[in-house]
DNA sequence: ATTTATACCTATTTGTTATAGGTATAAGCT
DNA sequence: AGCTTATACCTATAACAAATAGGTATAAAT
C-alpha cells in the first residue's frame, strides 16, 4: 500500500542481485542495466535500491568486491562466495514455495467461480 | 533477513485474503485455517498476521463485515466490495508482472550457466 | 562550455509482516 | 467438577527492507 504500489519486493532485489552475480560478476551500474533488461523490463531498481543491498550483502559475506580500473574510472566488481551460493539456494526455494502457493491459491478461487 | 526468514510476502497476505473472499464470503478464523489449506501448507499465516490485515482492508472499503451469530459464537464474515475486486485484480497483475519477472531473471541466470 | 552518461553513495520515509502476547466461550475429557 | 483443547476474536511492538530523493565526481558528447 506505498503510493508507489511496489508489492511483492520483499526479498526480490536480493534474489535478482544473487542470481545475476551466480552468472559472471558485475559491478553496481551494470546491474541495475541488467536487471531492466533480463526482467523483461518487469523490474526498474533505481540505484538508490541496488547499491544499499549490495553493501548489505557484502556485510554478509554472501558477494565479494573487487575494485578495479577501467578507462579512468573505478568499477566496483562483486562476485558470489560459497556462502553466496548457498543463500541464493535457499532464496530460490523459498521463492518456489512461495509463488507455488500464491498460484495455488488463485488457482483454487478461480475454479471456485466457473 | 528477518529471523524467520520471510522472504517474498510483502502483499502476499492481502492477495490470498482478497482472492479467498472472492470465493465467498468467510471469517477471520476460517481464513487462517483456509489459507494453510488452500496453499498447500505453502502458508501459514498466524492469527495475529490475519487480523490486522482484515481490519485495514475493511478500513480501506475493499472488504466489507458483516456479524452473525453461529452457535451461541459471534463470528464476523467479510465479503468482496466492488473496491475490492479492482484491487484484486490491480494486485494480480502485479503479482503475474512480478512472478515473471523473477523466473525470467532465474531462467536467464540458468542458461548462462548449462 | 554545457549536457548527458557513467559510476558511485547515503539518509529518510514508509508500512507491512511477524511475534508475542491477551480475552472469552464451547466442547471434550478425566 | 475441573481441566484442557478448540474456537473466535483482538492489539502492541519489533524488525526490516524497499523506494524515494537527494548527493558527488569523472568522461564523453554536443
Amino acid at each position: 500500500m506505498s503510493k508507489t504500489n511496489a508489492a511483492f519486493m520483499s526479498g526480490v532485489p536480493e534474489l535478482l542481485l544473487l542470481s545475476l552475480l551466480a552468472r559472471e560478476e558485475m559491478y553496481g551500474y551494470q546491474l541495475v542495466r541488467a536487471i531492466r533488461v533480463v526482467s523483461n523490463e518487469a523490474f526498474k531498481l533505481a540505484e538508490g535500491v541496488v547499491y544499499p543491498v549490495l553493501h548489505a550483502l557484502e556485510e554478509k559475506q554472501l558477494i565479494k568486491a573487487k575494485q578495479r580500473l577501467h578507462e579512468g574510472r573505478t568499477r566496483i566488481y562483486y562476485a558470489l562466495t560459497a556462502k553466496g551460493k548457498t543463500r541464493l539456494k535457499e532464496l530460490t526455494t523459498t521463492w518456489e514455495r512461495v509463488s507455488g502457493g500464491v498460484a495455488a491459491t488463485l488457482n483454487a478461487a478461480e475454479v471456485a467461480h466457473v
